[in-house]
DNA sequence: ACCTGAACACCGTTCAAGT
DNA sequence: ACCTGAACACCGTTCAAGT
């Protein structure tokens, strides 16, 4: 909702709210978390670093509104059509993808867990639970723990492939990790070491989290 | 393991990598993840700045081993008896009350998890999988699912306190929760305005944190 | 081998001064 | 009203110099 008062005037390239954001989004999925950095917003704008304070309270005012961009946009997508399994399936592997597409997302929605951004999954998820006719009174658990589930795994795979060199392929960066693994020791780790010996290296993100949400929704079925 | 070499005449307060831990994990209780600063580390120390890197790489390097220290003790006192459910139960609140103690350690978790703090997690869950006799082909799925659980919602729960000022109790945080919730939109938030009228105020976060953990469990029994 | 502390290359944020 | 950019109070990390 921009003020009426904004005239046409201006010029193009003034300084706004939503071109900051825009600015600090493209910052984030370029250079990562470090990237983004009120010296180089103010570079990419072609502004002093103080200008932006004019727009923005400090670093993690931004931070929730980027988040909250690319939350509601990636989220924009997602029909509700179907039944709420589907759709709840839908919008978890919409966020899979999403936050794989910007790690720096997924640290963000941890951090900041009830920012708007985090409520709207919430919500889109909450309808589906009512859909489900999942009991009043367990309807705030069964949406935070599949909302948890969503956010931290989805995290945790975005997470991943910024651990190691970024330019490792998949392949190679399971290789060392199974590596890594097989090297703990054997008394303290067996569990660990027989999954990366047997399953880790040629196991599929996707299929693994649609599994684990699997379990959960199985599990609100049950207690239906 | 220390080194045998460590001779007896060295002076009690000679600098170690388990002292700078140490000194690290009561910055990081008493100051929060900001407190930990090489400078007020050496001050703590009474030392400079530049010896800890004697003993320690880098400032991730002393995040990781004190998660490992923190998260080493408290499973140390989780036993293993009882049925495997139960003691999955026991590992998860162990963990659930240990994030609540040392918020930092939840964010850590979440930002490192292969390091061998989380794989402690890992490792006992698996060990309760292989006991419930999940398929080899899921136990990896169900024990990331789990693990990703147990750490996202105990995160949450202890940066909650952190958000606003810490001084607040927990009834005012969650008076104050509510009511923010209750100011959204009512056709954008339905369901998170409801959750807020009903049932946020006087939910009892361990609890709900057990149920979610239920329904895991009982997705994973249905499995068998 | 281990410690010291100044120095370097950064940060986020503020603020007087400009237009 | 909005922007500028120097200044402030910090960081993590390095490194010559000491013991």
């Amino acid at each position: 909702m921009p003020k009426p008062t904004r005239s046409s005037e201006r010029r193009d390239d003034a300084l706004s709210r939503e071109r900051i954001v825009d600015a600090a989004i493209a910052l984030l999925d370029d250079d990562g978390e470090d990237g983004l950095t009120f010296r180089a917003l103010a570079t990419r704008l072609e502004t002093g670093a103080g200008a932006i304070y004019w727009h923005v309270a400090n670093k993690n005012e931004l931070l929730v509104a980027a988040s909250d961009a690319i939350v509601t946009r990636a989220l924009g997508d997602v029909a509700s059509c179907g039944t709420p399994h589907e759709t709840i399936r839908s919008v978890a592997l919409c966020l899979f993808d999403t936050i794989d597409a910007h790690p720096w997302l997924g640290t963000q929605l941890s951090r900041a867990p009830w920012e708007t951004a985090t409520l709207r999954v919430f919500e889109r998820i909450g309808h589906q639970l009512q859909a489900l006719a999942v009991k009043a009174d367990a309807q705030f658990a069964s949406a935070c723990a599949l909302l948890s589930y969503i956010i931290g795994v989805s995290s945790q795979n975005a997470g991943n492939g910024l651990l190691l060199d970024p330019s490792l392929g998949r392949t190679e960066f399971l290789e060392i990790v199974a590596a890594k693994w097989q090297q703990l020791d054997a008394q303290e780790f067996p569990f660990t070491r027989q999954i990366a010996a047997t399953q880790l290296r040629d196991h599929d993100d996707r299929a693994d989290f649609l599994a684990g949400l699997e379990l959960i929704l199985a599990g609100i079925a049950a207690a239906l």
